[in-house]
DNA sequence: GCGACAG
DNA sequence: ATCTTGTCGC
């Protein structure tokens, strides 16, 4: 009895902690978000897009992050930079790190986005020429429940270009997966592959779009930063051979790749 | 009160 | 996120 209650209360100030916690990271994506761009603010241009006197979009960049199944909290985050016109690899680096903060839903960006801010950053500063002009993140951009998702925590946080890709849906404004299914059902006839998601208060939050044929299970695109979703649309269906986009789906191959590599000499090492 | 909940 | 086999199709 006396242990069950003193456990209830020990819980319950677990529970109160990270109830403040979490308190203050909303307050921050509150903060952040006030310096918030949803409409197109860069100087380049799409092929064929009538901008006179502007460089065509040349370097789409792609984030995300592997675990060990070992050791979760060891992680490996890649940053891959691709040619917009061939989907050719011209930049990688991987960033190997030991992760304290648990993934909490609506608070993601503060568990990934210090990893990649960080890979940015020495990108930046050694004036790498294929610093992206864009990033593409895996993860929500303001198809969240602040309207603040990951792809805008990085985007303001580095002053990028950036976009959300979600592979599965955040249930947001009344949007869940029955009536969204139902928006695509409906749209289906109409051959069309992207389905604005306005919830219920009539925002629209991104789009859902059927990236390749053979999967009827879409992606979810959303805005990040200094990016209209027209655009962000654009050049998420530019750059999809299958239906994660190739800068995520590049990011992620290479970041299982380095993890499975790591796993590999810590057995070689743990048998001799 | 219960369930839902990007990666 | 990660664990996991085969299987259907171009």
């Amino acid at each position: 009895m006396e242990n069950g209650i003193e456990t209830e209360s020990e819980e319950q100030e677990q529970s109160n902690s990270s109830q403040d916690h979490h308190q203050k990271w909303i307050t921050e994506q509150d903060n952040l978000r006030e310096k918030l761009i949803s409409e197109d603010n860069f100087t380049w241009k799409l092929p064929a897009a009538p901008r006179i006197g502007s460089q065509e979009l040349r370097f789409v960049g792609g984030f995300d992050i592997s675990f060990s199944k070992d050791d979760p909290s060891m992680a490996c985050g890649t940053l891959v930079v691709l040619d917009f016109r061939t989907l050719q690899l011209v930049y990688q680096d991987f960033s190997f790190v030991t992760l304290h903060v648990p993934y909490v839903p609506g608070f993601l960006a503060f568990r990934e986005a210090p990893v990649l801010l960080h890979i940015l950053e020495k990108m930046k500063r050694s004036d790498n020429p294929f610093y992206p002009q864009v990033l593409m993140v895996d993860g929500n951009g303001i198809l969240h429940p602040r309207g603040f998702g990951l792809a805008c925590h990085v985007g303001v946080m580095a002053n990028l270009p950036t976009i959300g890709i979600g592979k599965s849906l955040h249930h947001v404004d009344g949007l869940h997966h029955s009536r969204v299914r139902k928006l695509l059902e409906a749209e289906e006839n109409s051959s069309k592959d992207f389905i604005p998601l306005v919830g219920c208060s009539g925002q629209t939050w991104g789009v859902a779009m059927r990236s390749s044929q053979s999967s009827i299970k879409p992606i979810y695109i959303s805005i990040g930063h200094r990016i209209s979703l027209q655009t962000a649309t654009a050049i998420v269906q530019m750059t999809c051979k299958y239906r994660i986009p190739e800068p995520i789906r590049q990011a992620d191959i290479r970041s299982r790749d380095y993890i499975r590599k790591f796993e590999m000499n810590a057995r070689l090492k743990q048998n001799h």
